[in-house]
DNA sequence: AACATTGTTCCATCTTTCGCACTGTTGTGC
DNA sequence: GCACAACAGTGCGAAAGATGGAACAATGTT
């Protein structure tokens, strides 16, 4: 039972932050040896498996989750306690709790490159008046942080904390492109293709193409890669290293914005990116160890 | 050292979900020696903790949280390898991750109080003009959860997980009115007043007074009680046997509506909060209590 | 009343914990 | 440049505490 199981670990592969989260989707070979984590993981773990599945009940949990009764509910009662899972007295049900909003808020006022960005976001929307986003990396996704939205647009308000793959995304892509080839290797590694359009770029011959063109560039096209009907293009805020960072991107419908005008606005776009790394390095020297760029 | 430590605990005080987090503001007369905490609670407090309090090195973490160097090292690692705490190589400094935004995206967009209260606000919002927020209750405080600005304003908005005392805010008043009076004497003794503006209530007997007068009308107003130059009157969402579990409230700048305006809307926006009240309520019988349901 | 499910208690085991001692790195003052 | 201090991070091991299987109790449900 419970295939994504969630059991404890020996304290021994203490990896030195090589990301080994990214839950595969694929059950294959299921030596049950799978990676043994500690206590607040696997309360981490737990809080992610009501966060996505809406509420469940006990029974649910301890089938999902493969945690024994007694450890489940000592979790359990200290999430609550901390208010980041609420119980439903009535239906017996646990899920997610409103202190994560609360966490969020202070991490979303706090964050310290949306801030430094956000003006470039609002000059971007005002000069295109479509919809600018700005998304910083995770590992094989992006998340995005801030979002302006010009005029009435009736597209998905609430992007903030969205994720999307970084195969299929502008700013995705562009956190790629400029990036050292160890760590893009060991991203490109573990990213599972999935096939959102008839777009999609799903393999990697296409995929680093793709790179190449985004670093000659200097700005990715989204062209309904990852949804019909949208078009985006992104840039990269770079770290002191040249590294990206997050990335910035300009949003569009096909119907209202042709690629032509789209990629008009590069050159203001990569400009606010530009602006924000800048802003990001108040102590940075210069170019960095080795190569130059 | 290290006045609201988090150490450990004997893991017997399993007390009743009785909320026993709720860091008062006021590092005062800290005698209360922290209760022991397990693990992970103690991992939450140290989220907490760099969620509050911007980038922190690592001599600093030690020194706020009181944790032993070696446990923080394993946790703080912990929590980096699931993407809650980002790690700057440069500075040496450890701060809040941005999974906390992606778990935040997923309850907000999940939360069925919120998608059933949508439409309401949205029409309040429509016929005042004005910003309608949902707060629901989280102890001693009430957190904002959807809000719709009239005026184009667009980002979420940093108001959704925004956290206000109960006895400062529309929704908060009317939270501890619609309560049973156990519960509410639970919640008002562990209130520390503040005070925000000379209108705030900063006394139990003013606020036993204002809870009254709230229950009779049906209704509460907040006038310039949190923030000066603003208003606003909330009414309740009610759960099966009439306790509260959030509010919509109604807020408006005193310059452009005054009070008697305000409370002109209290028709429309008690039956706005009755209309989501009753569609939290699929299997409600009826009347509350033991008999007949 | 029999049943199903949630929740609690017990306790032998095994992991985590954390003080301490140690290494490596960065920066400061002379 | 040097020594020195301050800090980040790791390894060790005895003690503390979490873990989890199973039996038990307390709920609803049929």
């Amino acid at each position: 039972m419970s295939v994504n199981s969630i059991k404890p670990r020996k304290s021994s592969d203490r990896s030195k932050h090589e990301l080994p989260s990214e839950k595969s989707d694929k059950p294959a070979n299921e030596q049950i040896k799978k990676k043994q984590v500690g206590g607040v993981v696997r309360a981490i773990r737990l809080l992610d498996l009501l966060v996505s599945e809406g509420p469940l009940r006990f029974a649910e949990i301890e089938d999902r989750s493969g945690l024994p009764k007694a450890t489940l509910h000592r979790m359990l009662n200290d999430l609550i306690d901390e208010r980041f899972v609420i119980f439903d007295e009535r239906a017996l049900s646990y899920n997610a709790g409103y202190r994560i909003l609360e966490m969020a808020n202070r991490v979303w006022t706090r964050s310290d490159i949306r801030m430094l960005a956000r003006d470039q976001l609002l000059a971007l929307s005002a000069l295109t008046g479509e919809t600018v986003q700005i998304a910083v990396h995770a590992d094989t996704h992006v998340v995005v942080i801030d979002h302006v939205e010009s005029t009435q647009s009736v597209r998905l308000s609430i992007s903030v904390g969205n994720k999307s793959p970084v195969y299929c995304s502008g700013t995705g892509k562009v956190m790629l492109a400029w990036c050292d080839a160890q760590r893009q290797e060991s991203i490109i590694s573990r990213i599972s293709f999935a096939r959102y359009t008839p777009n999609t770029v799903t393999s990697l011959p296409e995929l680093h193409k793709d790179l190449a063109l985004i670093s000659k560039r200097g700005y990715a096209l989204d062209l309904e890669e990852s949804f019909i009907g949208t078009n985006s293009i992104a840039a990269p805020i770079v770290d002191h290293g040249g590294q990206a960072i997050a990335g910035i991107s300009i949003t569009a419908p096909t119907f209202r914005v042709g690629v032509d005008e789209l990629v008009q606005w590069k050159e203001s776009l990569i400009a606010a990116a530009a602006e924000v790394s800048r802003r990001l390095a108040p102590r940075a020297g210069g170019s960095m160890d080795s190569s130059i760029n």
